[in-house]
DNA sequence: AACACGCCAACGGTTGACAGTAGATTGTCA
DNA sequence: TGACAATCTACTGTCAACCGTTGGCGTGTT
């Protein structure tokens, strides 16, 4: 039959919770929630048509991630990062990039690494005209894979934890100056230095890349 | 009055969630629930005496923290460590301390930082005679404060995440193995990179600390 | 052996309730 | 009027009981 509704792709059907999650994500990394906004559980659970707990198994997670900020008596409001946490935030994301930069070096075939990693900045290139949220997408996209390359399970699940508050730094550092600095030339130094093997260049390429990253965010 | 509870010190009462949480955390990196094992909430929920929802909050929290698995239809199990993820948690561990490490270099006083240090290590030290698991948790305690002392909480946050991880790594290889890397000497190469201040010494004293304590736990 | 049926375990999710508590509101009195 | 006490309110923490689904399993039938 033609008419199938959706698991046609890997897009498996997810739990409410997952739902209510991405939502909530989507929600707060976008500043539709603003930064120090209280949040009230019935509030939400109303609003995203879930029960209290099933919501509050999604908020336990947030505030992991860091997108929640945990108030006197459980209260929580979206978290409000100052320049200093972005600076940190991007300390330790160059940490783990360039863990995963040095070990892609390590690897004896290269060559699937680099097409994938190549692929990824075309899709950035390709949306390098189109909406600012496009162009942070593909960039992610662009890093998370790096991280998802080098088959280090660990090394992505840190990554993808850390990702709200990437987005966060973003979105509160304004989007205009993020894309600012993801141009594809800068992306092909680091697919460049790996495809070298030299691992120290690999890290420091990508230092440099997040240290420029940073710098502009907060500038 | 003498006969106080427990709110002396910093000892705040717990939320149940968090008190099962630890309970949970304790139970399974001490290997009283066996990698692979099976849960069932309502087991659980009966076991920690607190309701299923309460339970669930917590079981989110450890999934998160890569001490359950989630199998099939919402099933939870231990997580079973093989080798390579062990060597994948500690290169995640080794990239930041050495962030750490680098992080701390850069402190204009670091007097202070080096006095935490080394009195974390003469905690080390007295522990030394003592039970194995009071020299791993001297051992942790080192190493969380490397985190703590550069003042970057999102370092520490994402460091506290891998801690059950490395726990059950240090579990999974043999308490014995591991308690044998962790000679004062040792650490004292770390306080004293920091202390020259040379942010490369330092990064490779730590990468070089970690590399030894993985390849030992794994050999 | 293969299939069908029915039972059961376990999870995802819901509802409704209740206690505790910090803050806001209102009432009271000097 | 201003300060203080009593009260109310808004939330969170936690619980108990329940429904609908799904897949595993044993049993029986052919």
């Amino acid at each position: 039959m033609a008419g199938l509704t959706a698991p046609l792709l890997g897009l498996e059907k997810k739990s409410l919770r997952e739902q209510a999650l991405s939502a909530l994500r989507t929600a707060i990394t976008s500043g539709e929630l603003e930064p120090g906004r209280h949040l009230v559980e019935t509030e939400l659970s109303d609003m995203l048509q879930i029960s209290r707990g099933t919501l509050r198994e999604a908020l336990r997670q947030l505030e992991q991630e860091g997108l929640l900020a945990a108030g006197p008596r459980g209260r929580l409001s979206v978290r409000h990062l100052d320049a200093k946490e972005i600076r940190d935030i991007f300390a330790v994301r160059a940490a783990l990039e360039s863990l995963a930069a040095r070990s892609l070096c390590e690897l004896p075939d290269r060559a699937h690494v680099t097409s994938s990693l190549r692929s990824a900045i075309e899709a950035m290139a390709a949306a390098a005209e189109g909406s600012l949220e496009g162009r942070i997408e593909s960039d992610l996209e662009f890093h998370r894979t790096l991280c998802r390359l080098t088959g280090n399970e660990t090394l992505l699940h840190s990554w993808e934890s850390l990702e709200g508050s990437i987005r966060m730094s973003i979105m509160y550092a304004g989007v205009e100056r993020a894309v600012s600095n993801m141009s594809v030339d800068r992306h092909y130094d680091i697919v460049r230095a790996i495809e070298s093997g030299d691992a120290t260049l690999a890290r420091q390429t990508i230092l440099e890349h997040m240290d420029g990253a940073a710098a502009n965010l907060v500038a």
